[in-house]
DNA sequence: GATGAAAATGTTCTAAT
DNA sequence: ATTAGAACATTTTCATC
C-alpha cells in the first residue's frame, strides 16, 4: 500500500470504469502494472468491491432515519446482529459510546416503513428503549473513499 | 424504471464489473439492450456513478464518529453546507428532527482527527453546541443499494 | 514487481425491425 | 426499444526482464 496504490484507489472511487491505460497515464505505469495493483488491492480487501452508487429516491426509498437503540440483552446480541446484517433497509449499524448501545441508519419507502422496522425490532424483543431521528434533508451522503 | 431496470441496478450494485452479456442472461435481454438501459439509468441519475467500495481501515481512517451539531445561524447556513460538502472526512450530513440541527458522520485517522474537525467547526463559528458519539464497532455499513 | 505483445473478452456502433 | 453482427477497445495472460 504505497502512494501509487492510494492514487489508483482514488481514481477508481471517482470512476471505476476508467481504463487501465488511463489510470496508468496518471500514475505513470503500464496497464498491466495497474491491473496487477488493482488485483492486489482487491485480494487484500482494501478495495472491497466494484459497485454503483444509486439514488435512493429514484428507487422509491425516500425516507432516511436514524434509530438509537438500547438493546434488551436477553434477546441475544448475536441474533440482533444477524437480523441487522440481513435487513436490506439497514445502511449502517454501529455500537456507539453514550447512552445508547447502537445507532442504526435506515432507508425506507415511507414513514410507515420506519414504524414497520421498529415493530420488527420489538417483535424480536431486541428493544429496551429506542429513539428515532428523521432526516429532513441531506447536505452530503457518500460512502467512504480513500483520499 | 421497471422491474428489469431495478434488477439491472441490483446486479451492478453487487458487482459493477459484470459483463453486459452476463446481465442480459439474467434479465433475458441482449447485451445492447442492457447497455442502453444502463445508459438511461445513468443519464437519469438513478445510477449516480460507477465506483469502488474501499476499506477505511486499510486506508488509515480508523476512527468513525457521529457529531450532533446545533448550528450558530449567524455564521451562515450556506457557508456551513459548503464547508461540509467540501470536507473529505464527512461521509454524511443530514438536517434532522429533534434537539439538534445536523447529524454528521465523519471518518478520521485518529481520535485527534475528531478534535481537529470540531476545532474547524468552532473556528468558522458554525457551532452553538455539539455532541460527539464514537463508533466502537460496526455491525454493518454499506451505501444504499436498490433491492 | 514491471513490461510489452498476443490472445481472449467485452463494449460500442450501425443498420434493420 | 430491441436485435444482430461487425468494428473497436479493453482486459488478461504470459514470457521476459
Amino acid at each position: 500500500m504505497d502512494e501509487i496504490d492510494r492514487k489508483i484507489a482514488c481514481l477508481l472511487a471517482e470512476d471505476a470504469r476508467r481504463s487501465l491505460a488511463d489510470i496508468g497515464g496518471v500514475v505513470d505505469l503500464s496497464p498491466s502494472a495497474v491491473n496487477e495493483r488493482i488485483r492486489r488491492l482487491t485480494a487484500s480487501g482494501a478495495i472491497q468491491r466494484f459497485t454503483v452508487e444509486a439514488d435512493p429516491v429514484a428507487f422509491g426509498q425516500d425516507v432516511l432515519a436514524f434509530v438509537f437503540v438500547a438493546l434488551n440483552y436477553e434477546a441475544g446480541e448475536a441474533a440482533f446482529k444477524d437480523f441487522i446484517a440481513a435487513c436490506p433497509n439497514v445502511l449502517d449499524c454501529h455500537h456507539v459510546t453514550g447512552g445508547w448501545s447502537y445507532l442504526i441508519k435506515i432507508r425506507v419507502a415511507t414513514l410507515s416503513g420506519v414504524e414497520d422496522f421498529l415493530q420488527q425490532l420489538k417483535e424480536r424483543r431486541f428493544l429496551a428503549r429506542s429513539e428515532t431521528m428523521l432526516a429532513l434533508s441531506t447536505v452530503t451522503e457518500k460512502p467512504f473513499k480513500p483520499f
